[in-house]
DNA sequence: TTGTATGCGTTATCAG
DNA sequence: CTGATAACGCATACAA
């Protein structure tokens, strides 16, 4: 802030404009007041480029216009692409947002919830994957991709029907012999749906299929000790497979590569998620697409709903399939 | 925050522990005071879940521990690094961190000016190209990549190096006849002297080159076109390519994967930023690798020194070449 | 060392 | 419709 000199405040506009401090007040917070007295006002407001200071707004108000996202990191794409249009969402309202990375780490989480508190945000959008997050009562609060409890709000993909829709186009495009694989806790969180999605829709149509999960942390070289225990005379068992994220299909599609499989002759691969190349260029993979801007939407007027009480505790946004090169369509 | 029932305050604190306010400010900001008085305080701040009141604290300091970033999006993987390494720098030294993104358009630029002064923000880090963008000189300010004034501290990565040392990459990789290509505005930013440096590295070695600039908005074909008129036989004239960023040189490899050509068999490609995929995989491509991380850590530390008057005008931060699979080495 | 009192800039209440 | 004035929660200068 303007640290020498300090900024004008309203008593040095309404002093320049010679009116009363209520009265600059109202002008600024577009009230009705009388036309001669507005003018005067907004003439001493220019020649004093007066802005009202946040901080006394809100102590008087107990209100901020702040939200806090907390969120891993903005590295991996596809929260990056969330925190892009939770910010525009917010904007549209005239809202801020205060980020919180937590790298995974929740220690971290708790200091943010802390944090957030002295800084009186109207309310918390947050993903974490987290079990025992203890979740302010005080402060609205929605979760994206995790479910706490019914009364905590929670945005989500259909997971389950974008695992469903990934094993229908495997089929499709005429995959005899398919595989889920994926990484990542198996708390049930919403992402652990992609899963049970496909199983439903394999088993549904006959399709056989096999599911190859790892915990977090565990070392990526299982994943290729299970593919190539997977291969006969060059060629794998499998013709098609579905991944839990781009990010893995992608690691999976080098590993494949290396073993001489071609992609997507021998084996087609579909991911999760939507991620383009820098962000908006083509995809990454053939994948099922998260709607980023409807779930930033929800999550923002949801957070911001006057009635948290009465507002689902599951919403969840239809996923999209999109062609990405590593299909046959 | 709290809507219903207010949250605690320093006067309730006071009351519970049966001693004077100022004695729980003290407490709070960690002065000395007296063990007995501090531990009454102490369960006091416990027993009510006080949490200060960041608003009142800012209003009376007239300090907000908050910078804000002002930075065209959080999509584009350059971008969203950037986000990241400055908000933990803030972090590290106990301040917030306001985004703004402007998505390249200047009217919101102004705006965020505006915004971030009702906020009384304690210093300001713009990543702009907008060269009309008119300054507050009353908040520290900072710039990434693009010069101002002498009075405006520029954090850079050392372009000029970076281009220098592509060259002189690929002449050690064995390129007879090289080519810059770049897309962007020709004011002359930090970002331009990319091509100065590469253009000085081939004129000294004497290596044969061509420079294909073009405006921002004009239409990715005009490479293409310029690619395949270059073209004799099936050959490029050129066996070596810097490009301007990472996502350029991704696209242009594209297109000489459709023409034909193998990279890095038949050409050579250089780009410029060090994107990894999904961040922390794999580089794209061989690059010049900016130091993010460095270029975050002295954007904080210059916007928030004291005497902001005694700082260089032009931090030059050093580069570094990585292999990404599209050169020989 | 601890207590007391003032004011930061704003909104809102109450008189005029 | 406008003017005066009291809070909001906190840090701090000053008094004890």
């Amino acid at each position: 802030m303007a640290k020498g000199k300090s900024m004008p405040t309203m008593a040095d506009v309404a002093r320049e404009a010679g009116v009363a401090l209520g009265t600059v007040s109202r002008v600024v917070n577009g009230q009705q007041v009388g036309g001669e007295f507005k003018e005067k006002v907004e003439a001493a407001i220019q020649h004093l480029g007066y802005q009202y200071n946040a901080s006394g707004r809100n102590l008087r108000t107990d209100r901020t216009n702040t939200i806090a996202l907390i969120i891993p990191n903005t590295i991996n794409p596809y929260f990056a692409l969330l925190v892009h249009h939770i910010n525009i969402a917010l904007e549209k309202r005239n809202y801020r947002m205060l980020l919180c990375f937590t790298e995974y780490d929740r220690n971290r989480e708790m200091e943010f919830i802390q944090m957030v508190r002295q800084n009186r945000v109207d309310g918390i959008i947050a993903l974490t994957y987290n079990p025992s997050l203890n979740i302010p009562d005080d402060i609205p609060f929605v979760t994206i991709d995790r479910f706490f409890s019914v009364s905590v709000p929670c945005i989500a993909a259909d997971n389950f029907g974008g695992g469903w829709l990934a094993a229908k186009k495997l089929r499709e495009f005429g995959c005899k012999n398919v595989a889920f694989i994926r990484i990542g806790s198996t708390l049930t969180n919403e992402p652990s749906k992609r899963k049970d999605g496909f199983v439903s829709a394999c088993v549904e149509m006959g399709l056989p299929f096999e599911v190859m999960a790892l915990e977090d942390g565990a070392p990526f070289s299982q994943f290729e000790d299970f593919l190539t225990s997977h291969m006969e005379n060059g060629q794998l068992a499998f013709d098609g497979l579905f991944v839990g994220t781009d990010s893995l299909a992608w690691q999976i599609i080098q590993v494949l590569k290396r073993l001489g499989l071609g992609v997507p002759e021998d084996v087609q691969v579909i991911g999760f998620d939507g991620i383009r190349m820098f962000g908006d260029l083509s995809p990454v993979v053939s994948t099922i697409v998260q709607p980023v801007q409807e779930i930033a939407e929800a999550s923002v007027s949801t957070v911001l709903s006057k009635h948290l009480s009465n507002v689902p505790s599951l919403i969840c946004l239809p996923v999209q399939y999109t062609y990405g090169g590593t299909t046959r369509e």
